[in-house]
DNA sequence: TAAATAAATACGACCGGTCATATTTTTTTA
DNA sequence: TAAAAAAATATGACCGGTCGTATTTATTTA
């Protein structure tokens, strides 16, 4: 019982080192020694919690997802008539916290699907899946607001979704390199704030 | 004399190859013994070229750059009086190639933001003026097209080239998971095709 | 005590980079 | 111009360290 909670307690550790380390340096960049020497895991353990490096990469990328989906979620449920104000209030946030990061970082999906999204097998299919999760749950917002008449209606809400996902995945590269928010800012205010509405 | 054309010939070989193997594997996930292999170049000889695997890697990025901007100063040098027409024609080339490739790699500039964008310094630099080159290659085209009256008056062609290299990447991004081109095709129909009109 | 789990250790392959030496190429000198 | 000296380039063995993983040992749990 105590054991079976620790273990769940280094799973986790293991989990949001791996999000911070993967994020900052990449998924070869980073070294499993590095993780578990962060969260006082012995090396021989990492076996007994994870397949291997590529599945733990595979599971990094879920647990990463998921306050992400959580917070918009929060923001939809919350925002009344005004589901796009809240789509937009959702990424302004998500600006503060890059700004306080930096710049550093970015997204880890983004990084990933750059850097292993297409040698990692079991990698790819879990960005798949995180990327598609979160594409839906904007196209749900983006729908509403269709409803609600602040968006347009001759674009489909999954176009625009996509289109969404990957302008700020482009933005966030953009904003590494030039060690600004501006090209983020920019997006928002192009799509959010122009394109999308009706 | 002749050794100096061997010099110039191995750096040459050393470049293409890297820009092959880090598209495809990343920085992280290339050893420089897997580049050296490829061009039959020793080990030691490397340094003689290149001060680091830093350095070379700075030096693949303008590399890697050089060709796109020829080939899309060269559809806009052609267009006549359609430089929104080159800068379509020139991205359904890219996803001709890209199509070839079966979405695998991606772009180079793109893949580096992402894993090592915002670690090295020296990379960093390279990545910054081949991105700005391209941008203004880009803008350049947009601006012509103001002026020719294909593309809207009421944006910048400084913004509008951001908004479509930072989609483009986003897109690219995508592609590479879903092993598909829908993305980038739907990013040209979406800015060149839609947004960006007059 | 038997089975299951955790931890320690061992492993060979590979990493980026260095170095002394050998070979050219260039420059100087006669 | 020919010989000698100096500078530049080429090379592969080798460095310490780290990689991801397998195997072995110790510890819990049932």
């Amino acid at each position: 019982m105590s054991k079976s909670i620790k273990k769940e307690f280094n799973r986790e550790n293991l989990l949001n080192q791996g999000v911070n380390l993967f994020m900052n340096q990449g998924y070869h960049g980073t070294g499993l020694q590095e993780i578990l020497d962060a969260v006082n895991v012995p090396k021989g353990s990492f076996y007994n919690y994870f397949g291997s490096k590529e599945d733990f990469g595979a599971d990094v990328i879920q647990h990463y997802t998921e306050p992400f989906i959580t917070q918009l979620t929060a923001h939809l449920n919350n925002s009344g008539a005004d589901a796009l104000g809240a789509i937009r209030c959702y990424f302004d946030e998500l600006i503060v916290e890059l700004e306080k990061n930096e710049f550093k970082g970015g997204c880890l999906l983004g990084n990933f699907m750059g850097e292993i999204g297409d040698t990692s097998e079991v990698c790819q299919k879990s960005l798949q899946s995180a990327v598609k999760r979160y594409r839906d749950l904007l196209q749900l917002g983006l729908a509403q607001a269709q409803q609600q008449g602040t968006v347009r209606l001759d674009k489909s809400a999954e176009e625009m979704a996509d289109l969404l996902v990957n302008t700020w995945q482009g933005a966030l590269l953009r904003m590494k390199i030039e060690k600004s928010s501006a090209p983020i800012k920019q997006c928002c205010q192009d799509l959010l704030g122009d394109y999308f509405r009706s």
